[in-house]
DNA sequence: AAGGGGATTGGAAACGTTTCCATAAGGGAC
DNA sequence: GTCCCTTATGGAAACGTTTCCAATCCCCTT
């Protein structure tokens, strides 16, 4: 079947009965040209059903007109948003959208942006398991080619679109101090591995602290307790003590909302949760999920919009983090009042009583 | 900033004193060469940083080692799910995946198809809004482009990945109709221009007839009433005399959930509700959304690996449906044993006391 | 009428590969 | 020692563009 190999411009130039250059010419108008050859040209042009090669423009201009985006799975709705607002934001420059995505493994990762790199895209976006560590990318951005990142924290050397992770998970602090929340617990899968994890609990560290609550418990998942609900509700109950528990994505809440559920824990009554990203479904479930809510999409269109900036020649500029939101949602309420052997849990001074503070804030 | 640029193989050529072939044939391994010659040449690469330009071996050899891929949106899971199916069985096979997004929109799919082809992709994978229609699609497969669909019913020309929709939808109502429904509706977005939606009505409409349910209520919602529950709901109320609905997805179903529940109707006691696709949220829901389950990434996969066969050459040919299975959720019942004034109940159900819903349903 | 200038035009180089083909070198057999 | 064959090698073409530059053509000015 493969038919008549594409029609290239000599074709077009060959029935027009001209020179290539000017067939170029006329095409891309970009040059004087008679009246004569372009009706000519583009009639031929049309007859043909000529289209550039973007092969050919390439190699000869040296950009590909493509841009390569690296983000861990499209399964997850926060980056599959990101990458939708970057497509969108992308419709219509002139570029084009080469993707790959990591599974959440290092060493796939890297072998992907070299392969995007290989494959001469002229700028990346990326969300990367470390992109600190990542040589391939801090080569390609020694080299001159633009660097977008996306959702992580700002990093010495790039571009990042991003919320403050410190200060949503500190926000959450202060509404857990709020409601008179004294022990409360951070949530995280993947920690080590993740830098808004990290700092998400950073932040909710620092906030605790600063409202006297005391450090929070960092409770690290494993895949496997994450997905099954069974040990997840195994780890909650191992951390029966807790009164709040921050989750570091709305799945893992979502998770915790239920393995609470199982073991008979009312929400908000008896634990309260928040998530984090702020993802649809959340606020289908019952109870609503609290969450930060985040806009992926926003994301996305903003490290594209950063990216081709710098694709225009301007010099990279950090914008400021993009805007959070808390979603009230149902699952975070008071803690339940307490008995009298309360005492026994609290190493840290329950003298602020909790409406008091509340009432501050209103 | 942009500094030394790119290092071909000429620059490694010249360094390992030998002739660009050779250096080709080295670090292609494509031809003989002397362990001296190797050994310059691999050194002189790595010294230089050498990678090959996928632009330069694409003009050369006429492929370009990318396959094009358009989905209508990467905010609907299912979309999502499937292009990591496609990416993830891609992976290794050394081709790159160029994606757009056309926003349900023809037009631009369209256009998007054309975008992709001249960048000439290698092969498609599409989901568009009418494959069946467009030029741009028919005259690539022509060319002898090689051309995957996905979710479409098996079309003329092509091959598609997708699950039997007409199949699906009858076992539907073949529960519908075990179950004891008599009045059963149809609920579809966008039914015009998607041939899956239609597809599914199709079934649902001849089993309904062949279980002597007789037709079922089409129901078509604009976009404006899917998306604003108010309006939804007053659609449910023109027909209250349904007593089992099957939405054409999953979030029309969620949709008609929460919009039923907030007319005090009760689920499934009052009203059965089925959506189409799975999509995990449904199971998080209160009660459990009953659904047909698809499997997304499995189409996806199973779209990439026709694509490679017949880039490998290999005929196309036109494989099973996947599988799909019935997701047993708690929305799906028997419809409650009629009452004498059943006809007038069909606008306001005032009669339901919000309050029993809410007894109900902990 | 000749020269000059602007408007068009086409040839050819360059972009980075792969690969065909011819050449060169080395080794074994006579 | 010659010849032939095998093994290595490098030059050059081709892939589809864009663009520099020189050439051509026309028309206007002097």
């Amino acid at each position: 079947m493969r038919a008549a190999s594409r029609v290239t411009i000599k074709d077009v130039a060959d029935r027009a009965g001209c020179g290539i250059a000017t067939a170029s010419r006329v095409l891309n108008q970009s040059g004087p040209t008679s009246a004569d050859a372009r009706e000519r040209v583009t009639q031929a042009a049309s007859d043909l059903g000529f289209t550039f090669s973007a092969i050919g423009r390439a190699l000869q201009s040296n950009r590909s007109m493509t841009i390569g985006c690296l983000v861990p799975s499209l399964v997850n709705p926060v980056f599959a948003e990101a990458v939708q607002g970057i497509q969108e934001h992308l419709f219509g420059s002139g570029y084009q959208l080469l993707i790959a995505s990591s599974n959440y493994d290092g060493a796939t990762d890297e072998k992907a942006v070299e392969n995007l790199i290989s494959n001469r895209v002229d700028g990346l976006i990326v969300t990367m398991i470390a992109p600190e560590k990542s040589e391939a990318l801090a080569g390609a951005s020694d080299r001159g080619l633009p660097v977008s990142l996306m959702f992580h924290d700002p990093l010495e050397g790039f571009v990042t679109a991003h919320i403050d992770n410190f200060e949503a998970a500190r926000s959450v602090a202060g509404r857990f101090a709020d409601l008179g929340h004294r022990r409360c617990g951070f949530l995280a899968l993947r920690f080590s591995t993740s830098d808004r994890s990290r700092n998400r609990y950073a932040g909710f560290h620092a906030e605790c602290r600063a409202r006297g609550l005391g450090d929070p418990t960092l409770i690290e998942l494993t895949e496997a307790e994450a997905r099954d609900a069974a040990k997840l509700a195994e780890v909650l109950a191992d951390h029966g003590d807790l009164t709040a528990i921050f989750a570091s994505n709305d799945f893992l809440a979502i998770a915790v909302q239920r393995a609470a559920q199982s073991l008979g824990r009312r929400i908000p009554e008896d634990l309260s949760v928040v998530g984090f990203d702020g993802i649809d479904v959340g606020e289908l479930l019952d109870p609503p999920l609290a969450t930060v809510e985040t806009h992926p999409q926003a994301i996305g269109r903003n490290a594209a919009d950063a990216l081709l900036s710098m694709l225009r020649g301007e010099a990279p500029t950090q914008r400021a983090p993009l805007p959070f939101s808390f979603r009230e949602g149902a699952t975070l309420g008071r803690p339940r009042a307490r008995s009298r052997d309360d005492d026994r849990v609290a190493n840290r001074p329950s003298s602020v009583p909790p409406l008091e503070t509340k009432l501050n804030q209103g």
